[in-house]
DNA sequence: GCCCTCTGTGTAAGCGCTTACATTCACTGA
DNA sequence: TCAGTGAATGTAAGCGCTTACACAGAGGGC
């Protein structure tokens, strides 16, 4: 490779602050300052600069930014999937609001996978994330250890617990699905049945399964009045469970851990010749677009995605400019009224 | 701030490489040459220096990283929007294929604005992005040679143009959209509206509404036969637009630039008590989720998403790595038949 | 007129890695 | 026995930037 030198008449590759320096006829200290605090420079020397750096061409170069300045303006995120539109909204709110700040955004993607997950968060910050968006609690406790020795702010999202020992910003899984379970009691069902995503490792799912056992024994119900059934999401799974639910057993209405699986069931409810919300109702979680896509309309529960995508986004520029620490933020997440929701009918027999 | 010397008893921040060679009793070139060229390295060194690695909690820096290596192993991509599920599949694909070979993705949406884009695509160049994928290829000329100078490998994808100047990987939107309108004409159908996303400055667009005028044409009818409405991709608009295509005039046929204007179209559809099929068809474009949830079955024109993403990091890393240069790839975009589009019925009067 | 302050700029020391080149050392074959 | 070989390791020079500190010059107060 050929030596490349100050002296070089025929320069290679990117324009440097010193051939900015250069040509602006100042110091790269100069370049520098024009670039990140422009007012500590005079006027005529800052024209000068920007000119030099329009005609060159110049963009710092992001290793050395990031190796002298110790940080990258750069932040992470990891959601389990991006396949369906659950992440989708909020993961966009979160990068609308880092792009506003000069942030830009990592993603990965972790499949439901404990260890890919972990995978995941240590790629991130081995490629410098100053700051990290999570999705629910659970994880392994050395993994919050690793992040808060390397001093890399996160926020758990998607999730509110105050009980949990990380700062989040979400809102209540449990407490949600239990307000709509209520609702579902109080129309009358008393054999429910329940398609839930895989909780282990998913705290979501599991506290959407909990806040329906919640409501159920709080009407002096067994919790196994719950038939439940674990599917990862997906519409087919959603379809699969939703049959074999209604086959297996006599339930009157089925909630589902989310939109996806409940369009799959109201998909198969179609295909089987079933009434929603006249022979089952059933239920979704999310309010993706979707829910409003399908027919009829899916009773769900609204979740603030862009708003927690928002709200994470500034908490962790605020903390990774130390302006502030992280406090728990509870969004609210209320039940959307549409169509598949109804009351129980009279047993024809 | 405190010094931060080799003498310091009590360290701060992350560990180096420097920590990692003392405790291991070796070089700093050693340890690196550990970590990335493994063989190079005698068992015995190689399995002390893991040792402290893993002792130290070790993990690269890495603006350092990419300062001396000159690569970043971070690709970026941006898409218009992940708001709604049309690039959402593709972009999950490309990261994992991505993440298959240690490259990390960096994402931003540039909203369906050049000017964003522009300065999407500067931004990820400027944070050390070794490749980019992008979306389509209408972009001031001015930023392909911005990254024809930078060195940036690039892969245009969602289009398939072999007359375009750079490298593609997607399919013909034109040709597809010909055939499936086609089709709508095989059945029969003259009076045929058309909702489009704004064309200006969205190839993907254009060409598909040009490939509807190709058929409309061919067939000896006039291009103005169809009927245009622009509005940007989501449910309400292609509601809004199909409300107005049908109360305005008599079409028949309602084509759709993409699924999520088509769901718009049918759910508005389903609000006015048009039947479709039976009193207008529809038909939309992508296959993304809901093509399959909405009700009736959308018939639409598969676009193989996943394939695009996973085709798009291959080629992407086989530039970079100097394997291969560009070649435009063409993927197949059929026709999946569901149950909005039927023949014209005959006119009731 | 002198000293002090303040502002704007320059100087240069790193930041933590990679890698070309130098060095060491254990073998090999004549 | 010894030069020759090659593998393993060490040495040290950057990579392009930020920033503490040094310094010069302009102005102000006395």
């Amino acid at each position: 490779m050929p030596e490349r030198g100050t002296n070089d008449i025929v320069r290679s590759g990117a324009p440097t602050l010193e051939d900015v320096a250069e040509q602006a006829g100042v110091s790269t200290a100069t370049v520098s300052r024009c670039l990140n605090m422009p007012d500590r420079v005079t006027k005529s020397t800052r024209e000068r600069v920007l000119a030099a750096v329009k005609e060159l061409g110049y963009a710092p170069n992001f290793g050395a930014q990031a190796l002298a300045a110790k940080r990258t303006n750069t932040f992470g995120a990891i959601v389990p999937t991006m396949e369906n539109a659950i992440f989708a909204r909020g993961l966009q709110a979160f990068q609308e609001e880092l792009g506003r700040h000069g942030v830009t955004l990592l993603v990965a993607s972790a499949s439901y996978s404990p260890e890919l997950e972990e995978n995941q968060i240590r790629t991130l910050v081995a490629r410098g994330a100053d700051a990290l968006l999570l999705i629910g609690h659970d994880r392994d406790p050395q993994i919050y250890r690793f992040l808060e020795t390397r001093g890399i702010s996160f926020v758990v999202s998607w999730v509110y617990d105050p009980d949990a020992p990380h700062f989040s910003i979400g809102f209540d899984n449990r407490a949600a699905m239990r307000r709509l379970t209520e609702k579902v009691l109080g129309l009358g069902h008393k054999e429910i049945g329940f398609i839930s995503a895989p909780r282990d490792g998913n705290d979501r799912a599991r506290a959407r399964y909990d806040g329906a056992a919640d409501a159920v024994r709080a009407v002096g119900l067994s919790a196994a009045t719950l038939k439940v059934i674990e599917t990862p999401y997906s519409i087919a799974n959603g379809g699969d469970a939703f049959e074999e639910l209604v086959q297996e057993t006599g339930v009157t209405a089925v909630l589902c851990g989310n939109d996806v699986l409940a369009a799959g069931a109201l998909k198969r409810a179609a295909s089987m010749s079933i009434c929603v919300p006249e022979d089952v109702s059933v239920t979704g979680f999310d309010d993706i677009e979707i829910a409003d896509i399908v027919t009829p309309g899916l009773t769900t529960i609204h979740v603030p995605h862009r708003e927690m995508g928002r709200r994470s986004a500034q908490a962790l520029m605020a903390m990774r400019n130390g302006t502030a620490v992280g406090h728990s933020v509870e969004l609210k997440a209320e039940i959307k009224w549409r169509s598949t929701l109804g009351p129980v009918q009279p047993q024809q027999s």
